[in-house]
RNA sequence: GCCGCCGUAGUAUAGCCCGGUCAAGUAUGCGGGCCUUUCGAGCCCGUGACCCGGGUUCAAAUCCCGGCGGCGGCACCA
């Protein structure tokens, strides 16, 4: 029936008459059989047999009010840490609008608390070298410590319009009346009053919560805290210097001040930005409200979480201090920093960030997803390598001359790596796979065929002597034989590789072919059967690597 | 406690604004098979969801009301 309407929707007038008529047919088709009904759609309309399967490609959904060269996003984040997965998407959200629609995308460092956020010196590049890092390129920046006088001026303004005013009770009073909606002394006086005591609020006649100017709201709206809310407050930064411009300044705005005077110096015309927000929004429209402007087109997006990964900065400063964690980068950590070392490629990012989309909803991302995603990246250009942890030791026997090994680098490369084999060599096998195929014939991949003969022991270690079986592959399907990974000794090269599972890290280690030397810090390469690790140091007899995932 | 936002498979997401080709698409996971010199990748098959209850309507994932659940805000933080 809705079917009907759906590819007919000129009959929608004269429902109730095409009921009857559909029914009696939907009666008279139910009647026949399955095979009948095959026949008749073979017959008269075969496409319908033919399966589709169509893969649409996600795209970001169009900004409400968006014109083209026109749209202006930005970032702004605080510098008091490097960024997180979590930061990463309004950073890529704010870019690919701006992107898309040919516009802009300002950086903007809000720093405009010196005291109980006070911004680390060193955070303004890191953040800049981790939205590079993420491939974000922006056409502005500022930091608004450097813009203070620029408030100061709005702020003034704001006075004489009567959108605010300098409030001088005590918190406790303060706050007593806030909750009852009720009006305090200064709220009225004149703005002649208001523009000298903000005079001698910059001049430093007050000091720390004696005064600040309040923006009028409505003293009765719902949510208390929109009520009045706080503009510019004074900080004494004799005690708590900013890191960018020192003690220069004691009245200092704050974020909800900052932020929407920001967005419209700077023609913001949307701001994509977190659902936590959602109140700071409300309460700057009334701020734009008494300036006269026009508010930026706002998306408030969900959280995004990793499932056993912790993404918020006072968990992460917790956890350095705890787990003695040295670096932002550690593996365990949530920052992008970290998530790079691990292996996460920025591709990776993209493609999360983009499948989560600007819901409002709260997304938990698991890691199993996460790796998934990052698989299908790495997976077609990381190279292979062997690999045997805790090794036991097999010399090749049963053959004269040379056994020629070949590795494939990739599986879906021709190139291959060749190792020539004599009689009597030794190699390494990893202990779990040892236990596998003592009994039976086995295949060292790439090599040939071998079954154990017997145990010699060298220095205290037993050594396994294994007889050549055959060479070819095919044997060893016919058999069965199992395929194991295997590194010559000699030819071998210690691996420590740092698996992090929670905040617990654990040092496993390998012995890989020694031609992983040629692999440079960073590339992510592929142990056979292990995983995908990341080359996090190379030295000449060792190296460290960290390990991504399956 | 007060205020607000949001509920589609294990997870993430499409569809919701504008009710009908939605007996709900896609990805990932999980189960199975094929292929493969990795237990990786690829290919194929299967699995599994509209929070609950009412209402409006010929027709509700979609609109309305009520519950329940999750999350967020309630700073002289950003």
């Amino acid at each position: 029936m809705s079917k009907v309407i759906g590819e007919l929707p000129e009959i929608r007038g004269k429902i109730k008459e095409c009921i009857e008529v559909i029914k009696n047919i939907v009666e008279g088709v139910n009647k026949l059989t399955y095979e009948e009904l095959e026949k008749i759609a073979r017959e008269n309309w075969p496409e319908l047999l033919e399966e589709r399967h169509i893969e649409r490609e996600k795209v970001l959904p169009p900004l409400h009010g968006a014109v083209e060269g026109k749209v202006v996003t930005r970032l702004a984040p605080n510098p008091d840490f490097p960024l997180h997965l979590g930061n990463a998407r309004p950073a890529l959200l704010s870019y690919w609008y701006a992107e898309m629609y040919k516009g802009k995308m300002i950086l903007r460092f809000e720093d405009t608390d010196p005291r109980i956020k006070a911004p680390y010196p060193e955070a303004y590049n890191t953040i800049k070298e981790d939205l590079k890092w993420l491939g974000i390129t922006w056409n502005e920046e500022y930091i608004q410590s450097l813009r203070l006088p620029l408030f100061y001026g709005i702020a003034r303004k704001l006075i004489e319009r009567g959108g605010a005013y300098i409030d001088l009770c005590d918190s406790k009073t303060i706050r007593t009346l806030r909750v009852q909606g009720k009006a305090c002394p200064h709220r009225e006086l004149p703005v002649e009053k208001h523009l000298e005591e903000f005079d001698k609020m910059l001049e430093g006649y007050y000091s720390e919560g004696e005064a600040v100017l309040r923006v009028k709201t409505d003293l009765s709206h719902p949510d208390v805290s929109v009520r009045d809310w706080i503009a510019l407050r004074v900080i004494d930064t004799s005690k708590t210097p900013h890191p960018v411009v020192g003690d220069k300044y004691i009245v200092w705005p704050t974020y909800n001040f900052a932020a929407g005077v920001d967005d419209h110096l700077m023609e913001v015309t949307h701001i994509l930005r977190a659902r936590e927000h959602l109140t700071n929004t409300i309460k700057q429209k009334y701020l734009y409200k008494h300036m006269g402007w026009k508010y930026p087109e706002t998306i408030h997006f969900g959280r995004l979480s990793l499932e056993g990964l912790v993404l918020s900065k006072s968990k992460m400063r917790k956890l350095v201090l705890e787990e003695g964690i040295r670096s932002l980068s550690d593996p365990r950590l949530g920052t992008l920093q970290a998530l790079r070392r691990r292996g996460i490629v920025r591709e990776t990012i993209w493609k999360l960030i983009r499948e989560v989309g600007i819901k409002q909803t709260d997304a938990k991302v698991s890691l199993v997803n996460l790796y998934a995603l990052n698989r299908s990246i790495i997976d077609p250009v990381a190279n292979r390598y062997m690999a045997v942890e805790e090794p036991v030791y097999l010399q090749l026997s049963g053959f004269s001359g040379e056994l020629e090994a070949s590795i494939p680098i990739h599986p879906s490369r021709e190139e291959k790596y060749v190792y020539r084999i004599k009689s009597g060599d030794i190699v390494m096998l990893s202990r779990a796979d040892f236990s596998t195929i003592k009994n039976s014939v086995f295949r060292l991949m790439g090599l040939a065929n071998f079954k154990i003969s017997r145990i010699d022991v060298w220095n205290d270690t037993p050594v396994y002597v294994a007889e050549l079986h055959s060479i070819g592959y095919e044997e060893s399907r016919k058999l069965n034989a199992p395929i194991v990974q295997w590194v010559l000794w000699g030819e071998s090269i210690v691996g420590d590789v740092i698996i992090t599972k929670g905040y617990k890290v654990l040092k496993k280690q390998f012995y890989l072919e020694r031609r992983v030397l040629s692999e440079k810090v960073g590339s992510i390469i592929q142990l056979y059967r292990i995983g995908f690790v990341r080359v996090d140091e190379v030295s000449r007899d060792r190296l460290i690597l960290i390990y991504a995932h399956e």
